[in-house]
DNA sequence: CTTATATCCTATTTAATAGATAGGAGAACA
DNA sequence: TGTTCTCCTATCTATTAAATAGGATATAAG
């Protein structure tokens, strides 16, 4: 499972991406009650990002944070690493969290480790394709799908 | 990530895997110390497995722990959700933990959890058809290339 | 130039849980 | 009859996610 608070940032930043052709930017009292996000959680959160690069802020009334890069360039793997969320199921073929086991000696003989390799590549490559902009797009079409019935 | 819990359960249940046609069991002391896992914590996985029905035990001197199932049809998926193991990233679309997100109210409209639904799928796809007959056969095939060098 | 509205930054609290231990009861083999 | 094992419940501890607190700093607007 990753973390809220990478979940907490996908929502944000997607909600900053469809203001993003505007050149807008949302405060985060916007953005909180906009996303049922509790207020001081995403304002750590909104913070490491600007740090990241992956927002910009401006203080002072009728500041904000807006996106830097276009929806497009932002993936969800980004984010989640970027706010600490582990993708692997073990630590032994995590990218960013990567421990090895205190019990098997050699990795590349060990059957579940390639297993587990497995599926983290199966899960990165989606995640790593799937950009904000591909989240605003699945959700028009969703929504189109519901409307149909 | 999943617990440790599951991955010891893993690795004691491959362990009885690859005494399975000789009809062999493994004392908790043999298999902890085999496999580097803390005998008491072993012991409560070994108790639980058996509960599930997963493997047999047998009490006394020359008792120990056997496989009731063939190893083929012992999956790692199962292995997981009986020791409490998430697979899914987000408890909104998982199968066992599943928890409605407090913020999002319609999941059919969310984009991410369409994603998260993808990656999940892709996971169990993996976990649920490697059998610990496989992951022994894995093994057994990264031996023979590793002396192959 | 003052006030209101923002971000910025550090520190702390709280609650949950993974992981591991403790201790002894009950079964079976020699 | 003692030793070796499973069985079972209870508890401890350390870590960490999640949230909160409080104030410093910047800036737009009247």
């Amino acid at each position: 499972m990753i973390p809220k608070r990478s979940k907490y940032a996908i929502q944000a930043l997607k909600s900053l991406a469809l203001i993003y052709r505007d050149k807008g930017s949302m405060s985060i009292k916007q953005l909180a009650e906009q996303e049922r996000i509790p207020y001081k959680f995403l304002e750590a959160i909104m913070l490491q990002l600007r740090n990241e690069g992956l927002v910009g802020s401006k203080m002072g009334p009728k500041g904000g944070y807006f996106l830097i890069k276009h929806p497009d360039e932002i993936v969800l793997s980004t984010i989640i690493r970027l706010t600490g969320g582990p993708i692997a199921l073990l630590p032994c073929v995590s990218l960013n969290f990567y421990e090895p086991c205190t019990d098997c000696q050699h990795e590349d003989e060990c059957g579940l480790h390639a297993v587990m390799l497995d599926v983290r590549e199966a899960s990165i490559h989606i995640l790593s394709k799937t950009s904000l902009a591909d989240l605003i797009l699945r959700e028009k079409k969703l929504l189109r799908k519901k409307m149909e019935k």
